[in-house]
DNA sequence: GCAATGCTTCGGCTACCATCGAAGCATGAA
DNA sequence: TTCATGCTTCGATGGTAGCCGAAGCATTGC
């Protein structure tokens, strides 16, 4: 039964660290489960069989990730009756205020300000996304040379593209991944306009006063 | 946690034995899981509290029926993560495919043969539906008093709705239900086009020969 | 009133399964 | 090769929850 599988705790846990479109490793879920490894690996086996994640080996490391959009919009039904009936749970997004509007998703923006940041670069035209996929167009390319000192050459590697669509859960909306969105992230932060929460493993994105401006003038959509 | 009050497999069964729309008493449900009464009376109260079923009280019974159609959304879409993965559950709807066919929903039809009614039905403009809702239409009116002799006036009832639409656990689909649904499937009995079936308890419902000649001429969707 | 039916509560039993320690493979690094 | 890391398998343990028998309320019928 594909519920009970849901149903246990542990394993709920798991499914909900990765409702953000990310892949995560065993080690990295048994973490966020709060529980040993191969305890872990025992439920991973289980979900893996009910057909609810997929894995992808890469060197040492084995990847998991929901094994397709149905399963997560099954998940997020089910989130949805338990919080009309106050059976909240714990873990069902981030309940941190900051934590919902600037977070580190991996290595690049999440949470509202990673959303607005992606609407306003397709609604200037600057990138074009076709579901997951995501282009970069000339325009785009200029705006980042001019605002961002980003250049195209900086954002090449082997295996990883350029831009990516990364569903954000607590927006419910993709944001940017990919190269692109890391460079971004990391050129914020070199900005000074943002930088990582300082308490550790906290993935809180603190905006500065000035950085929040700035951000506001190139990405800003009206709303504040 | 909601998954696993769906997870357990004698919830499971009372649930899906709810998923018909209609409303069972603790007993009806305790026997449709194979289990006692006062073990499905811990189970029932699990479910209350979790928001999937509401009780109604009425004289000594206890009637529990979905709580919403949000509830029932969701088991459908747990059993389709189910399906597809090979691990239907053996309870997931009737494997009988006599059952499968026609049976009897209460007082009416449903079933392949029940879903396909309602859809010609709607196909012919002789009921419309929105939703939950169906409507007679004058064309409908006309069509059932010719070819079935069933008048408006047979039809009306204090606090019965003349149609309603049925899920049909089968199918997945909507079958015809209200006075309207319970006084054609008695008009078939009466033609001898069809008849519950013999077997004590049993909800199959046999077409005869010329029954199912007559059905298909004015139900039939052309699939065979 | 008394009996019968339907449902719930209580107590004890049992079975399942999540959990972790220890050991075993696999991959990558030195 | 040897070592380290990441993950899995095995075995044993323990807690939880489903289950039923017996008894207790509530409602209906006689």
């Amino acid at each position: 039964m594909i519920a009970s599988l849901v149903g246990d705790p542990a394993r709920a846990n798991m499914l909900t660290a990765l409702m953000n479109g990310r892949a995560l490793t065993a080690s990295e879920l048994a973490q966020e489960a709060g529980i040993t490894p191969q305890t872990a690996s025992s439920h991973l086996s289980k979900l893996e069989a009910g057909g609810l994640i997929e894995p992808e080996k890469q060197g040492r490391h084995r990847y998991y990730r929901l094994t397709d959009d149905d399963v997560a919009g099954v998940l997020e039904g089910l989130a949805g009756l338990a919080a009309r009936t106050g059976h909240m749970r714990v873990r069902t997004g981030p309940k941190d205020p900051a934590l919902r509007r600037a977070r580190i998703c991996y290595d690049h923006l999440a949470g509202d300000l990673g959303v607005q940041m992606l609407d306003t670069l397709r609604a200037k035209n600057l990138v074009k996304q076709r579901k997951q996929e995501i282009e970069l167009t000339a325009d785009g390319e200029r705006f980042l040379a001019k605002h961002l000192q980003i250049s195209p050459d900086m954002l090449t590697h082997p295996r990883r593209p350029v831009c990516k669509a990364c569903l954000d859960w607590s927006e419910r909306r993709h944001h940017l991944a990919g190269t692109l969105g890391a460079a971004m992230m990391q050129r914020f932060a070199e900005l000074k306009w943002a930088a990582r929460d300082a308490t550790p493993g906290s993935r809180v994105v603190n905006f500065t006063r000035t950085g929040e401006k700035q951000f506001a003038a190139l990405f800003g959509d009206g709303r504040d």
